[in-house]
DNA sequence: ATGCCTGTCTGGGACAGA
């Protein structure tokens, strides 16, 4: 079972992309962030032209976030974290597909820092650190995926160089602190852990000839509980999405279960 | 040193993204 994260960048402009991606590759699951649109506006038509269910919880202009299954309608657990009910962002949505919880996550940005932005961020992180403590344990398989807007190490697997990014609220401490604090749960990191010594980039910036030089992030993860790790057997990027035309500035990451 | 691109809403320019 493949299981995939992509952050679209405007699902409205990006939709020729996405349905050539979901026909090539073929996903069992896929989790969209950034949708920047609203919920009387998501092209529920094409998607499920293309074979798949959806749930999705838009927001007009920003955020937004999807669950699409293949032949298989995603029931709703949750959209939204528990415990700030004023949260206005579109940025958490959770299913049950097939009997696995499925999260889809936008994590805020943050930038700039420090600043109301960035607290808003680790706000945020810190909600979705409690919620993911309760799923952990739940009893049943669990993968937390998307864009987690984190930066995990200055390492060369995970960022092409600091140097320009070092102010940036992705490389922050107590960003990746955060970071820690969730993966301490024991959730399985996938990529990293099946890739520890590769450049697996998922973001390249459109600007400053970015992706031609390869000067990428690894912001977008996916996450397993103990549960889930036992079936893992591959995971990857599908970088060559970032190099068609009229591209997201990401591209999908994905998992394979047996 | 810098949103230098891109998308969105809008109707031209601002805001957000990372």
């Amino acid at each position: 079972m493949k299981i995939a994260t992509f952050n679209v960048n405007g699902i409205t402009s990006r939709l020729p992309r996405l349905l050539e991606w979901l026909e090539e590759v073929s996903p069992d699951i896929a989790c969209l962030q950034e949708l920047k649109t609203s919920d009387a506006t998501f092209p529920q038509l094409a998607i499920q032209g293309a074979g798949y269910g959806a749930i999705w919880h838009g927001q007009k202009g920003f955020n937004g976030v999807a669950i699409l299954a293949k032949g298989a309608d995603p029931q709703e657990r949750r959209r939204g974290l528990p415990n700030d009910p004023d949260d206005t962002h579109s940025r958490y949505l959770e299913a049950s597909v097939n009997g696995l919880i499925v999260g889809s996550i936008y994590l805020p940005n943050g930038n700039p820092q420090p600043g109301p932005k960035f607290d808003y961020k680790l706000a945020w992180f810190q909600r979705l650190i409690d919620h993911a403590a309760q799923l952990y344990d739940c009893g049943d398989e669990v993968v937390l995926v998307g864009d987690y807007n984190v930066v995990p190490t200055d390492n060369v697997h995970d960022i092409y160089s600091p140097r320009s990014y070092l102010a940036d609220a992705l490389l922050q401490p107590e960003t990746r602190a955060a970071w820690r604090q969730l993966l301490e749960q024991g959730w399985t990191d996938a990529i990293h852990t099946l890739h520890p010594d590769a450049a697996m980039y998922t973001y390249w910036d459109y600007f400053r000839n970015r992706w031609p030089r390869d000067a990428g992030l690894r912001i977008d993860h996916l996450l397993l509980n103990a549960k889930a790790a036992t079936r893992l057997k591959e995971a990857g990027v599908d970088k060559a999405m970032r190099g068609r035309e009229k591209p997201s500035d990401h591209a999908p990451a994905w998992i394979l279960l047996a």
